[in-house]
DNA sequence: CTGACTGCAAATAGTTTGCATGACG
DNA sequence: CGTCATGCAAACTATTTGCAGTCAG
């Protein structure tokens, strides 16, 4: 938790191209939380460290799970309030998962990015490059849209759960 | 209603090259639906003509408000009891707006097909021809993931929108 | 110190389920 | 006619809110 707390930068393993990464330390994090005028509690070092350590998405029911073990003391309401700050500072943003499209959480890659979602374990890989300039802009000319930005999520099977099958 | 019952093929308007047909007839849903064994009552009737009619995605709710009107008898767990077979069919869809994600729910164009959302007035607009087929092969390349779908959605300010702000 | 934060409990919203009655085919 | 569908009420799950006590700054 020492040595952790300087530096939250994460790489997915199994990724050549792709790669995540948290610019914010969780120190910036903090500062921008203290910018903002809120101040800074265990309860919501626990979240950050929570959503931060893990690298898949969590609903604020496996965040609250996770959270307490170490501290009990932390209610699942306060979960819910510290991921509204989040994201409303964009610190970390949410992930339509198919299906029964309840809201997920992650931790927020350094810029723009998409999620690739396994249909079977859920497990969720980043990347950041889409060029979706092209389309946008014929969108954009078609529909006399202003487009703000999107959402491209691909799903499909992870190389461990294809795995799983062939056995 | 009864010329209506023939043919359910909307074009957006305001759109050029973006048309959204439903493909399907009444007719042809309610033999869809027969063909799963599944019978058609006044119920499912009214919620598929409540679907079909709008150009809008719908909430359950919504639905049930639609219908409420004309056949008070209508329940709102049987909305959501036959949304369940729609989507189980895929005659509809869903559409995941940003933000409270919330699941809508909307009438089911021909193919694959994505979304233009409105943030401001909550407006759709679909369109078909993406193309992320290469981009598809690269990631399926560099992460051994097995892509099955992707959800693709640009989020931007509607023409209307647009113009209510200059007033 | 003091306003912001927290935990609890209770309220709300959205959705699902159990069951007796009703009606499609 | 039998089976599937419906409506109601009640159960559930996810999330929000009110409030008094607590704590970071």
């Amino acid at each position: 938790m020492t040595s952790e707390n300087t530096r939250a930068t994460l790489v997915i393993e199994n990724s050549f191209h792709l790669q995540v990464k948290m610019v914010f330390t969780r120190n910036r994090i903090e500062s921008i939380l203290r910018q903002h005028g809120y101040k800074i509690t265990p309860q919501r070092r626990a979240v950050l460290n929570a959503i931060s350590l893990s690298r898949d998405h969590l609903t604020p029911a496996a965040i609250y799970e996770k959270i307490h073990h170490e501290h009990p003391k932390v209610g699942l309401v306060t979960v819910y309030r510290t991921l509204d700050i989040l994201a409303d500072l964009g610190l970390i943003c949410e992930v339509h998962a198919g299906g029964n499209c309840r809201s997920y959480l992650m931790r927020r890659p350094s810029e723009h990015h998409h999620h690739l979602i396994c249909s079977d374990c859920g497990a969720v890989e980043d990347f950041t490059d889409c060029d979706l300039s092209k389309l946008e802009q014929r969108l954009s000319r078609e529909t006399s849209f202003d487009i703000e930005g999107h959402l491209l999520e691909f799903t499909g099977r992870c190389k461990d759960c294809r795995n799983k099958d062939k056995r």
